[in-house]
DNA sequence: CGAGGGATTGATACGTCTCAAAGCATGTGG
DNA sequence: CCACATGCTTTGAGACGTATCAATCCCTCG
């Protein structure tokens, strides 16, 4: 994609943990087209991944065919550290990625390292802050709310301009919403100049102050 | 409380993890009031909790005053694993509780203790464990699945009859709906014979499979 | 140029919230 | 023992927000 203008996808890298660091030196790089499942929902958990480039979503189904996603996972990030012996979501590429992946066993052949140990618990940490986080926007904020502050958090601490590495579908199945509401809401925030979209994926913030003052 | 017939908090106490064997010889006993409060959102991280009777609730304040709880602790539950250095939740005994307190930083000392550590991670995955499940409830489910779970989560695999630790509005905040919404699901699955309740805060489940169906 | 998929917009139905009143327990003082 | 006050819960009526179903638009790609 080329730009006159500086662009940003809002995200940058985390910076290195030493969970990570073990990942990409223990670990073989893989790469994922677009849509590519990294792992199915209820799957066996074995391997640990490291995103290196590209995005990746998690996401978990229901019976009745409904679908929660999880999250979105940028470089620095690592997804594979469960709570069960079982994924309880599944996790695909958004678009084409390259990732690190080590296995399980191989990290954990470390145990015992005190260092190694703290960093997976560091880990977990930032996934249960991620949760939290999730779990506090789904239940107090309404359909503003949860637009507003999705946007914020794709752009992050860069500028001006963002883009969107997901779809309208996984902005709605991220925040409970609909594909419509989403649409809806993202066209009343854009006349109310608190956004504007040059493209479907690509968007400014020229009143960030605005946003934050009711999508905090 | 005296029944003629068997009752059940609904919670049987977590089979004891070494977390908290160390926090019940480390710690010291301490005892709580009724809507005492344990820690406050925003407070620093000092404190390990260990509950060991009674309940106690996390919950998380807005600017605008709405409330989310973050969950509900009986005994055999540990509290203050944070992501960070301050109290994402505050911490309140639903009714008078006994704890066992330790310093943060006086299980630390054990810190390099391989099981220890190993301890607190698996702790805190139940934490993101329990938190994922409350981000799927909140974005997946209705009223009625909502509430539906609720009871079937508080009745656990006790029974015939369950006690409620909470309030209509603690139900409400936890489950993101208002007071009156709960009462009206309630009295609606009462209507259809899903749940009795001899009072408001007891309840019986007459066909635990049909509310499995929709709110599982 | 036409086909296809994602995004937007419109009309309407439905679910939940809001505001208000009534019901029901519990505890207190007369 | 009753009368009342208090706080929690339930019920009601109407407003509001989001979902649903359907049509159109737009962009990309062949």
């Amino acid at each position: 994609m080329s730009l006159a203008f500086a662009m940003d996808d809002g995200r940058t890298a985390r910076p290195a943990s030493l969970l990570a660091d073990v990942i990409s030196r223990q670990g073989a790089p893989a790469r994922f087209a677009a849509n590519e499942e990294l792992y199915a929902q209820d799957d066996q958990v074995e391997l640990l991944f490291l995103v290196q480039r590209g995005v990746v979503r998690t996401t978990r189904l229901t019976l009745e065919g409904r679908r929660q996603v999880g999250g979105f996972y940028y470089p620095g990030d690592i997804l594979g550290l469960e709570t069960g012996p079982l994924h309880r979501f599944g996790a695909e590429a958004l678009s084409e990625a390259e990732l690190c992946v080590a296995r399980r066993a191989s990290v954990r052949a470390f145990a015992g390292d005190t260092e190694l140990d703290r960093a997976v618990l560091d880990a977990t940490r930032l996934e249960l802050e991620r949760a939290q986080s999730h779990m506090l926007m789904l239940g107090l904020k309404n359909a503003r709310g949860k637009v507003g502050a999705f946007l914020l958090s794709m752009a992050g601490a860069g500028g001006p301009m963002f883009e969107l590495a997901m779809s309208r579908q996984d902005m709605a199945d991220y925040l409970g919403l609909t594909i419509e509401t989403v649409s809806r809401t993202l066209s009343q925030l854009q006349n109310e100049a608190l956004v504007e979209f040059p493209s479907a994926r690509l968007f400014r913030l020229p009143r960030r102050d605005a946003l934050e003052a009711f999508a905090a």
